[in-house]
DNA sequence: ATGTGTTCCTGTCCGC
DNA sequence: TGCGGACAGGAACACA
C-alpha cells in the first residue's frame, strides 16, 4: 500500500456500510476526501495512515480482511476498477488513479479516525506489548512479564498486551521450535528455555514475510499472490501427520486452547 | 488481578 | 444437492 498511497491524496472515500466489527468513525468519509497520507505505518497488526489534517486512519483486517489495489499504472494504461463485489465496504479511489478497496466478509475488522499525536493512547493501542521484531522484546522483557504466570504459553504469547503481532499460526509454529508444550503454564518454564524462544519467534515472524506469509484460505500478499510459508509449516493445520523431526515417531496433534486450536507433538514439546 | 468461555459474522468443507 | 455441524488467520468482553 506504500507506494501507492503515501503523498498521495485520497481523492474520493465511499462507506458502503455503517459498521465493520463496530461503528466506523463519524463522517468518515468526509474526514478523508480530499487528504494526503503524509505517512502509511504499521504498529502491531494495526495499519496507521496519517492524514494532513493531523488524524491517523487505524486499520486492523481481523480475520478475513483484506485490501485491493486496483488501476496501478503500467506502463502508460491503466488497469481498470473491478467491480464492487459482495463484501467490499469502503473504496478509496487515491490521486493518480488507483483504487484501495477494504474488503471483509467476517467484519471483524476495524477501522477509526483518532488524532495522530494521540495514536498512542487510541483505546485499541494504548495497551499493546512490543514489536516482537523491535529491541524492546528481549529475553529479560519476556522472562518478566511471563513470571507467575499460570495461563498456558499458548494464550500467553497469543495475549497482544505481552507481545504484539504473533497470530495463532506463529505461536504453534514457535513452540514447536522451541520444544515447549503450548499447554505449560507460562510462569513454569525454565529462563533458559524463555531465552532461546525469543531468537525463536524472531525467526518464525522473519521467515514467514520473507515468504509472502501463510495462504491457508483467502490470505494474498498486498499484490494478489499466494504467500508461502504454510509448505513451512511443521505443526500447524498438520494433525495426524508424522512429527518432521528427524528421529521423532511422534504425531501432530490438535487440541483447543481457549477456543483456538493449538497444533503440537507431543513427542518433542514438553 | 488472572484466567476462561462466549461472542461478533460469513464462508467453506465434510459427513450423511 | 441439501442440511447440519465444525471450523477459520482476531480480540474485546463478561464472568468466575
Amino acid at each position: 500500500m506504500q507506494p501507492v498511497l503515501e503523498g498521495r491524496v485520497i481523492e474520493r472515500a465511499e462507506v458502503r456500510r455503517p459498521d465493520l466489527r463496530w461503528p466506523l468513525p463519524e463522517r468518515m468519509a468526509e474526514r478523508l476526501i480530499g487528504q494526503r497520507v503524509t505517512a502509511l505505518r504499521r504498529r502491531s497488526k494495526y495499519i496507521l495512515a496519517d492524514l494532513a489534517s493531523g488524524e491517523t486512519l487505524v486499520i486492523h483486517l481481523g480475520m478475513s480482511g483484506r485490501i485491493l489495489i486496483s488501476g496501478a499504472q503500467m506502463g502508460r494504461f491503466h488497469h481498470p476498477h473491478p467491480a464492487p463485489e459482495k463484501h467490499d465496504h469502503i473504496v478509496l479511489d487515491i490521486e493518480g488513479g488507483t483504487r484501495i478497496t477494504f474488503n471483509d466478509a467476517r467484519r471483524f475488522g476495524a477501522m477509526d479516525l483518532t488524532p495522530t499525536d494521540q495514536i498512542e493512547d487510541h483505546w485499541l493501542i494504548a495497551n499493546l506489548g512490543p514489536e516482537p521484531l523491535g529491541n524492546a522484546f528481549h529475553e529479560d522483557y519476556l522472562i518478566e512479564r511471563l513470571r507467575g504466570r499460570r495461563t498456558p504459553i499458548k494464550a500467553a504469547l497469543l495475549d497482544q498486551r505481552v507481545v504484539s503481532g504473533l497470530g495463532n499460526i506463529y505461536v504453534c509454529e514457535a513452540l514447536f521450535r522451541a520444544g515447549i508444550s503450548p499447554k505449560r503454564h507460562a510462569g513454569r518454564i525454565s529462563k533458559a528455555r524463555i531465552r532461546a524462544l525469543v531468537p525463536i519467534i524472531r525467526d518464525v515472524l522473519s521467515e514467514a514475510i520473507e515468504a509472502g506469509g501463510s495462504s491457508l484460505r483467502d490470505y494474498r500478499q498486498a499484490d494478489g499472490e499466494l504467500g508461502y510459508f504454510q509448505h513451512a509449516f511443521r505443526v500447524y493445520d498438520r494433525e495426524g501427520a508424522p512429527c518432521t523431526t528427524p528421529g521423532c515417531a511422534g504425531t501432530i496433534t490438535r487440541i483447543v486452547q481457549s477456543g483456538r486450536s493449538s497444533f503440537y507433538c507431543s513427542q518433542c514439546q514438553r
